[in-house]
DNA sequence: TCGTAATTGCGAACCGTTTGCAGGTGCGCT
DNA sequence: AGCGCACCTGCAAACGGTTCGCAATTACGA
């Protein structure tokens, strides 16, 4: 849906080709993507547009709430169109591939936070870094021999 | 204990005053340090390191598990002596404080993990974000009224 | 003690991101 | 439909953290 200019005209942001285009390669994509990816993205779109305006949109994008920025371990933010809240990530450290999943397993984990720390996390974001399916196939097992 | 030392001797790597001065510093700490904290805290053991030595060591560090990076949020690395595994962090995302907290409570969700997707994440690194105990004390209660 | 390869310091390069500025442009008002 | 102005954009340079190349230094085994 597009959401995003409906939001952008609410909040009394202009409506131009260059945000549409960012808009529209962060959707068209549909998972993670760097800010370069964004821009590489957004060109197929609108080929003139700057890298600092590309950031800027993100920018202003994430303060609206319709994109979320991510660290997943890397020095670089990733960003996507904002999924439902509570949703997480796991990245895998060999091949880097990046899933998702719910908020549904946390809740313990918020609980005894609370519990123990007085930490609110009710809204965390989580990332969790492990070996994915594939990379497993292939790996030798833990060093028990 | 000086294992850092040990380790650095046993893998060929020499033990220079450097080497030694960024490990004491990090151990002196004993929390998470951005490079240019570890840095400056090196400084004070060992005034004319130079920068790029720092970062050198550090990445030497963490090669040999001595030292554990990780990406708290922010687009630097935090550093630290590595704790025993399985060990997180959660970040408050008001006043940055960092807190930590055992793999107990992931054990759940490692196994979900692995049932759903396949993912192996028994050796994750996890990160919380919230609003930690003293600053939950100033806030207002969430739009409710 | 000596030789040598590892290591350091220095400075410049690098890379992603941000900023200042001048010209361009969406959009409300008429 | 046209006008005007504040908002946006493109450009290019600045920025800040990190990395690299190189020559001088130094730890450490023989």
């Amino acid at each position: 849906m597009h959401h995003a200019r409906a939001t952008l005209k609410e909040q009394g942001y202009r409506l131009t080709p260059q945000r549409t285009a960012v808009w529209e390669a962060l959707r068209g994509a549909g998972g993670h993507m760097t800010a370069e990816e964004v821009a590489g993205a957004t060109r197929l779109r609108l080929p003139g547009i700057d890298t600092s305006t590309v950031y800027r949109t993100l920018e202003l994008l994430v303060s609206l709430d319709l994109v979320t920025e991510t660290m997943l371990g890397s020095a670089r933010s990733y960003f996507e169109v904002s999924p439902d809240p509570g949703h997480h990530h796991f990245v895998c450290e060999r091949c880097g591939a990046v899933g998702h999943f719910g908020d549904g397993l946390f809740a313990p984990l918020y609980d005894a936070l609370a519990t123990s720390d007085g930490f609110a996390s009710s809204r965390a974001r989580a990332t969790v870094f492990g070996v994915c399916r594939d990379c497993r196939a292939g790996e030798r097992p833990p060093a028990a021999g």
